[in-house]
DNA sequence: CTGTTAGCGCCTTCAC
DNA sequence: GTGAAGGCGCTAACAG
C-alpha cells in the first residue's frame, strides 16, 4: 500500500541520459527522434515502469480523451443498453467514458455538465426532464455535445432522437386493431418521452382510446397499474404501457389475477428491451434499437470533437417499428404460423 | 460551435480585481478570505460563467476525485447492477465514475490500468479471467484498488467476493431434493467464478452429477445446452445454470421443446438479475445481492483513498442464499402456497 | 487577510 | 536531431 511518488517523464529522461523534450519525443512516437535514442527512452520507461499521468497531459494538450455521458439514471436495462452503443464507440476510437447520472432536473444535469469541465472532450447528453430547455441556455458552448433523446429548441447541438410519437402511434394503432378498449400506462410527468408516446396512443385512437393510468417508467408502477386495469370494469382488453418496464410489471400483475395475455388483453411497450423477448408471453414493443442509437450519437461526436463543423445534420429522427410478440399475437401460434399465406 | 479559449481563474481574479490566489481561495470556500471578497469573487464568476477546470486541479492537488471501473464488459442485467451500486457510492461522495470494459484477458485489463493513471483517485476491478494473476504483479501499487470477485493470491488489495463454491453448492443440492439427475451449463472456460460454480455442483452431487454442458454465460449459449438437454436420454430432471442469463436462455428452449418447467425439468440460475423475478415461471436462483456488494466495495475504495490505512478486512466474502421460485418449486402453487404448517 | 512565487507533469515552440 | 525554457490552469506554501 505504500504510495511512493511516482515517477514521471523527468526520471525516464534522466535515466536514459536525455533531456526530457526528447523523452517526451520519443514517447509519444514523434518523428525527429533517433531510432538508437527513442529505443534508449523506451527500455528506460519499461524498466521504470514509467506510466505517463493523464492529468498533467490533459493540461498540456488540451485533450482528455474521454466523452462525458450524462444519463438520467445507470439502471435498468434501458440505460445498459445505451451505455453500451456508447461503450462499443468509446472503445473503437480508444476513449474512455465518464459516466455520470443525473436523476433528473435540469438543474442536476447542468451541475454535472459544469463539474465535467476541464475531463471530458464533449458530451454526450440525454435529458428527457421536460425543463431541459433551461438546460440548453445554462450550457457552455465550449464543449462539443450531443444530445439523445433531449428535446431542445435552441438547436445548437446535434440531436439524435427516437419519433416516440409515431412509434406510440404505430403500437396503439396495432393493438386497435385486435382489441376495442386500449387503456395505456403513461411515464412520469414532466418527461418529454412519456409525453410524446402518450400523445401519439391518444391520436391513433381518438375517442375510443380507453383509460389512461399514471406510471413511471418503474417495473412497481406498471404492476399497480395491471392491478388497477384487473378490477376495472368495462376492462381493456388491451394495454400500452409507454416502456417495457412497466409493461414487465403489468404482465406479473395480470397473471397473479389470472387475465390471460394475449386472449383477454393484449399487451404492447416500448424500447424492446432485452428481456422482452424473453417473457412468456413474450413483449410486443417497440424498438427504435437503442444501442445502435446512442453508439452512433458518441461517433458523431467523436466527429464534432475533431473538426467542430458545419451544423448540418443537425438532427437525426429514428423511426422505431412496432415488433409484435405473443403478448398481442391475434392468433397465438395456431398451428404453423410461419404460413402466411391468406 | 463557436470554441472560445474558456475563461480560467485569472480572468476571474481580474474581473474581480483581486490576485489570482485570493480568487482561488474564495471558490473553494477556504477560510480566511473576507466575507465581501468572497462575494466580489464569487459574482465576477458568475458573470463570467467560469467553470474551473478539472484537469489543472487535478494535477496540482493531486487528486482527481474520480474513482476507475474495470468491468470485464458493461452490457447486461449483470453488470448493469455492479454498475448501479457503484454508482449509488460515488454519487453519495460525490465522485466520478469512470468505466471501461476491459474484454477479459488480464494484459487488457493491465492496459486499460495504465490509462487510468493520474485521471483517477482508485480502481474497482472486476476481472474473472482466470490469468488475473498476471493482472497483480504487473499492477502498479500506486493506486489505491479493491477488487471484485477477481481471484489474486498476493492479496495486497481489499476484495469483495461472492462465495461462488458455497452458492453453487447450495442451489445444486435444493435441485437434488425434487430430481434424479441434475445437469449443469457452465460459463466459459478460464473464468473463475464459472470454475467455482462448476466445482460446487459436482462437489454436492457428487457421483450422481448430471451432464456438463459448456456455455460462455450468453444467453444464446444457454439456449443451445437448452437444446442439447431436450434431446438427451435419459433426459436430466433437473438443470443449474451457471448464471441467470444462460438459465433464462435455457427456459426458452425448453419451452419451445415442450418440457414442461418446473414438472419435467427444474431450472436454477445464479445472480438473481432483476429479470428472473419476472420470468414465466420465475427462477430459481442464487443470489449475492450484487449490486449491494459493488456498492460496498466502492465505498471500502473510497475509504482506501482517503487514508492508505491497515491492510485489515482485506478479504470479505459473502455468502449467497438461494432463492427458490417457480422454476423448482416442488409444488408449484398448489393451493395457498403460505401456507406452511405442516 | 492578501498577494507573490513556485511548482504539479507534460508538451511544444524555439534556439542550437 | 537535440536541449532549454515557457506555459497549460490551478493550488499551496510563503511573505507581507
Amino acid at each position: 500500500m505504500r504510495r511512493a511518488r511516482s515517477i514521471t517523464i523527468r526520471d525516464v529522461a534522466h535515466e536514459a541520459r536525455v533531456s526530457v523534450a526528447s523523452a517526451s519525443r520519443a514517447l509519444n512516437g514523434a518523428d525527429g527522434v533517433t531510432e538508437a535514442m527513442r529505443e534508449r527512452v523506451l527500455s528506460a520507461a519499461r524498466r521504470l515502469r514509467y506510466v505517463p499521468h493523464s492529468g498533467a497531459r490533459i493540461l498540456s494538450t488540451r485533450r482528455t480523451n474521454t466523452f462525458g455521458v450524462i444519463l438520467p439514471d445507470l439502471y435498468g436495462e434501458f440505460f445498459s443498453e445505451i451505455i453500451r452503443g456508447a461503450d462499443t464507440a468509446a472503445r473503437a476510437h480508444g476513449k474512455h467514458l465518464l459516466l455520470s447520472s443525473s436523476h433528473d432536473g435540469a438543474d442536476a444535469v447542468a451541475e454535472v455538465i459544469r463539474s465535467m469541465r476541464g475531463r471530458v472532450d464533449g458530451l454526450l447528453v440525454m435529458s428527457p426532464h421536460i425543463d431541459a430547455q433551461l438546460l440548453a441556455d445554462s450550457l457552455a458552448d465550449d464543449l462539443p455535445m450531443v444530445l439523445l433523446n433531449t428535446e431542445v429548441e435552441g438547436g445548437r447541438h446535434p440531436c439524435f432522437r427516437v419519433d416516440n410519437y409515431a412509434g406510440a402511434f404505430a403500437a396503439a394503432r396495432h393493438l386497435a386493431e385486435r382489441a376495442r378498449l386500449v387503456a395505456h400506462i403513461a411515464g412520469p410527468l414532466n418527461n418529454s418521452e412519456a409525453e410524446e408516446r402518450c400523445r401519439g396512443w391518444r391520436d391513433a385512437l381518438g375517442e375510443t382510446a380507453g383509460p389512461l393510468l399514471q406510471g413511471d417508467f418503474t417495473e412497481e408502477s406498471g404492476f399497480l397499474a395491471g392491478q388497477d386495469l384487473a378490477r376495472m370494469s368495462p376492462r381493456p382488453d388491451a394495454v400500452f404501457a409507454a416502456n417495457d418496464t412497466m409493461a414487465v410489471g403489468c404482465l406479473a400483475a395480470l397473471a397473479e389475477a389470472g387475465i390471460a395475455v394475449p386472449d383477454a388483453m393484449a399487451v404492447a411497450g416500448f424500447d424492446d428491451i432485452p428481456i422482452a423477448r424473453l417473457m412468456r408471453p413474450s413483449l410486443t414493443t417497440v424498438s427504435a434499437r437503442i444501442a445502435d442509437l446512442s453508439r452512433r450519437a458518441l461517433e458523431r461526436l467523436a466527429r464534432l470533437v475533431d473538426t467542430p463543423d458545419t451544423l448540418n445534420d443537425l438532427l437525426e429522427t429514428v423511426r422505431p417499428e412496432v415488433i409484435v410478440r405473443g403478448s398481442s399475437r391475434v392468433d397465438p401460434q395456431s398451428r404453423h404460423s410461419n404460413g402466411e399465406q391468406g
